[in-house]
DNA sequence: GTCTATATCTGGATAGAC
DNA sequence: GTCTATCCAGATATAGAC
């Protein structure tokens, strides 16, 4: 099942990934359910909605550390020992906001491995669906590339393969796009990276494209054109 | 006066700018002169090489916040009553961190602002003296990286101004090449923006250009011929 | 200049009422 | 399911001996 739309947009990605709103939450409850001891969704959407958008704001301005869990209180309007319903403890809702990201990541990237496209619509299709997705999570992202350091091995030593995986997804592409005599550059691993990183830069960089006033499918095109023009692509 | 090497390389570099030992931590005296109740150098050098190399080896291993001053004291070997000999607070010792970087790029850049050449060339000194930099004072720049958000407000405008600055320099010379029919790409600001994100790179992903067996110098070209591709630069 | 001992407080976590 | 009240470990910071 190829759950992608055919029309790369932002508009597309987000009607067919339900990534916001109460399709998310029941996502986030899904996930962190054994942890909780709150059984009802209905009850708990609302909480882990305020419980998550809250921690991304504290941790946002001082950092996850710095943010106390009566900080948290407050700006939720939970009290302390409402909180600890929802969590297990502080650490776990760190490891909670990484699972869930990674998880969902997860979903999207093994239904995206469907696709058969030719290396250079394949390429688009991984940049702008990365972008989207950086885009609409952007929170999470940002969260846990600047968060790791907290998170317990197991977890950072995951994020870490996240991203080999994820420079290895697009060097095949590469490759495939090599073989068939469509790009002739070589350092492609280094090329990828850069990929990723381009990638990255907007959930990381969101101040500097905002002063430089760029849009998202702008952004797409330049990352994609970009590294088109780093393989040294000859459309023929 | 233009204390920048004929030759690139990062040995030239390295004799150039002595960002390293001995000079390093006379440099970090100075700047911190008036926070501390030592006066001595010959004393306060040799502690302030141990506190500071601590600081980011457990800042590093769990994170600024989450390290303790007892943590800092045992890895220091410094009793807690010394370490505040040396300090004002903990919060202090991270500004000290950052103002201690931010002088030494002001004293770099200013230098290297006085060298007169072509674009290219140009481009080449900023591209291979910041990899270089980044490179001798990689902890600096990654602590103050991932660590930014518990600094002073003032701190942080500062560091997002350098940010923002250093894009201009590499601007600025984009937009001379352009002047001077070198380079015909459109989207200089984003360019520039991927130039100082390659850049930044070096420090923040240590562990992928270990797998990848990337070297400093193979990187710092890569760097510099991708930018070139990028600005459509036609060597004549 | 450096240490030990200690004052003081913050913040994570839990017990038990409602 | 949520709140209040409380416990207590561990943190920053300092006083004062040496």
């Amino acid at each position: 099942m190829n759950r992608w739309p055919q029309t790369i947009s932002i508009d597309a990605f987000r009607d067919t990934w339900v990534l916001e709103g109460e399709p998310l939450w029941r996502r986030v409850f899904d996930t962190h359910r054994e942890k909780m001891q709150i059984k009802s969704p209905q009850i708990a959407l609302g909480n882990l909605e305020k419980i998550f958008t809250c921690t991304f704001k504290l941790a946002n301005s001082k950092g996850f550390q710095a943010m106390s869990l009566r900080d948290l209180s407050r700006e939720t309007g939970i009290s302390m020992g409402g909180l600890y319903a929802y969590i297990g403890s502080k650490d776990d809702l760190a490891a909670a906001i990484e699972e869930v990201l990674r998880k969902t990541i997860d979903d999207v990237m093994s239904d995206q491995a469907v696709i058969d496209l030719s290396p250079v619509h394949r390429l688009k299709a991984i940049i702008y669906g990365d972008i989207y997705m950086n885009e609409i999570m952007h929170q999470w992202y940002y969260f846990c590339y600047l968060e790791a350091k907290g998170l317990s091995r197991e977890q950072r030593e995951a994020a870490m393969q996240m991203e080999i995986k994820f420079d290895e997804r697009i060097l095949e592409t590469f490759t495939a796009g090599v073989e068939q005599g469509l790009f002739t550059a070589d350092r492609l691993e280094l090329i990828a990276a850069n990929t990723t990183s381009m990638l990255q830069q907007w959930y990381l960089k969101r101040w500097k494209f905002g002063l430089l006033a760029t849009r998202i499918d702008d952004y797409a095109a330049f990352v994609f054109d970009i590294t088109l023009r780093n393989l040294r692509y000859q459309d023929a």
